[in-house]
DNA sequence: AATGAATGAGCCTTCATTCAT
DNA sequence: TATGAATGAAGGCTCATTCAT
């Protein structure tokens, strides 16, 4: 017999401890699969809980990957941030996408972003606001330094980034990680910045 | 009346205008969502046939996206290939994309290499050679002609190339097309040439 | 330019013809699998025409199938009566079951049999009355000869024989045909007669 | 109020329950149709649940009849082998092909044994061992009693009686059941008795 | 007489979701 | 809080049959 306060507390920890793992299997199943390919019964079975349980913590499928969607974008304005505030503008683009290949090393991220701005769930969420919002701020800041070429939009030069980004993140996806993805991310925000640098620095 | 040749020309032309209809379909839907979220009724009822005719010019789901697969390598080698041998990279690299921002327009290619490098399909083709062959084919050139930057390899300028112009459709396609593509992908092109262009030049 | 007399018979001829190929093709696919497993696809295919062409002749796959039951039914009759006029009730007997192994050697009569005797089409024929007319007169020429034993009735005479050579095929069909059904039968029939023979015979 | 040990075996005794009624409902209708014409429709329908429920407890169509198969060898090695330890060979036959019309009834056997026996599933049983060993160790005894022919191998004994058995409810069931099976088994198998008992007893 | 393109009902199977326990 | 049996809509695919040519 445990005490009732004890065992109140258990039972509370012990309801976030089964979110907790309902979480990260579906986050660490989204690694490896697409989202259609994901049933709730490898969830549940990664999680070690039961059919059941799963909808006692999320309402459907989709609502435990838009819990991952509103982490990263946390993990973005918390973490990376505060890492961004100084040095010129390429390292902090470097460092920027460094994360971008630490924490979206995945391209789940992509299949993700798509999946919840598709059909109904569009209305849901507006797209990864603390990812681009540390990202703008950072070139906004390099524009305003004359670092970066005023010749663009923060908006332009954000999309040539992330453009670039994703594309190098998809191509390592497709080749089953056969390159380091992070040297590549250097290498390639290293490269482009040359285009995006304004112009005489 | 017409003469039987003709009549018999005209069953061959309908069949070939049914294929012709339910390929259109199958590929406009690649450019709208991804292959598994597509079903063969989609396809049929956007082609205005039955499920069965389906079958009767594919063999499966993933049959039809073969096929585009392989017409758009034909596409590349054959129309492609001979607009790019004049003029200089810049020039060069512009058009090829053009035509990969028209003919692949969507991020359909991308997720259809994908398919089709998965699991067992993995050996049934070659990545894109004919688009591949045909952009490096560009590179080389560049680098010999001194355009190009020759601290960077044919492989990697084709990497970055290659990852820009897919993020780009990529986010194209995510925007449902709220963006003239064309016009994007030569900015982007552009732009990104200047960090590949020789030193000095 | 053919004369219009040799023109209408060929016609005619090739008519026929057709019908006999579009019945060959089906009767030969029924050794090799189940009714439900026959294609009209298969059958046209094997008799080497189109699959409008099938209509033409028979009204639907029940149909051709129907036909052959007809056939065999006057095959008995024809072929088989005549050359059981004779000799002792023993030898009739080996006669008639070896014509049986021989005609009905497919397991597909059994098959036919049953998929005849099924559901709707059970009123559209009364069990194989040729081939089994052909056994009752045997059989009570061999009770009215003494050679059988009367205290067994005709109708059960022929049900110890039928369901042992039908067994006896079936075997023989699931064997793959791995021994020669005639000797087998021969055997089998010729043993059971032992049981059936007339006490002191 | 049901102690909570009470409860959980109810549970589990609903599911037992509801996969015995899969069964029996698949195979009562193997009694009344091939396989082939057997739908998961007909089985759930006749069982009472729903179509997935049958996935729940059975993996395909194919997978339920093997269960049938089995069960019913795992039955003659239990229950019909003690009964069949003592008396003489007519005798012990009865019994056995009682058993035989009583659990096999139907030609359903026949029909899986053949549908097991077929492709892929060749491999994966050795045929009905437990049926066949039983009825091979009743021959053995009665040869080496001197109560059947030595004429005949114990093989040559078992396909004999087996052939009659299997024709005769092949009959039966074609009939549907048109007379009662039992004592037709016990008639047949009496009488072919005649024919293998050893010359003299 | 012959063709074969087109049809659509029907089959097997999967899986997100519900609910009684 | 946790379970897992049950559901049924939906998907890919097959094939007997029809009909315009």
């Amino acid at each position: 017999m445990e005490t009732p306060g004890t065992d109140r507390l258990t039972r509370q920890e012990q309801a976030q401890q089964t979110r907790q793992r309902l979480f990260d299997a579906a986050y660490s199943l989204l690694q490896e699969k697409d989202f259609k390919d994901i049933t709730i019964g490898d969830i549940v079975s990664r999680a070690g809980v039961s059919t059941g349980t799963f909808y006692l913590y999320y309402a459907s499928k989709l609502d435990v990957y838009y819990q991952t969607y509103v982490l990263s974008d946390a993990y973005f304005l918390s973490e990376v941030a505060p890492r961004v505030q100084q040095g010129d503008t390429r390292e902090r683009l470097l460092i920027y996408f460094a994360s971008y290949a630490y924490y979206n090393s995945d391209y789940s991220r992509i299949k993700l972003t798509r999946l919840l701005y598709n059909g109904e769930n569009r209305n849901f969420l507006r797209r990864g606001e603390g990812m681009h919002t540390v990202l703008e701020a950072i070139v906004a800041h390099g524009l305003q330094a004359g670092e970066l070429d005023r010749a663009l939009t923060v908006e332009a030069h954000c999309d040539l980034l992330m453009d670039m980004a994703r594309g190098l993140v998809y191509r390592w996806c497709i080749s089953d990680g056969a390159f380091p993805l992070a040297d590549a991310m250097r290498s390639a925000i290293s490269r482009l910045y040359r285009a995006l640098a304004a112009p005489g620095r």
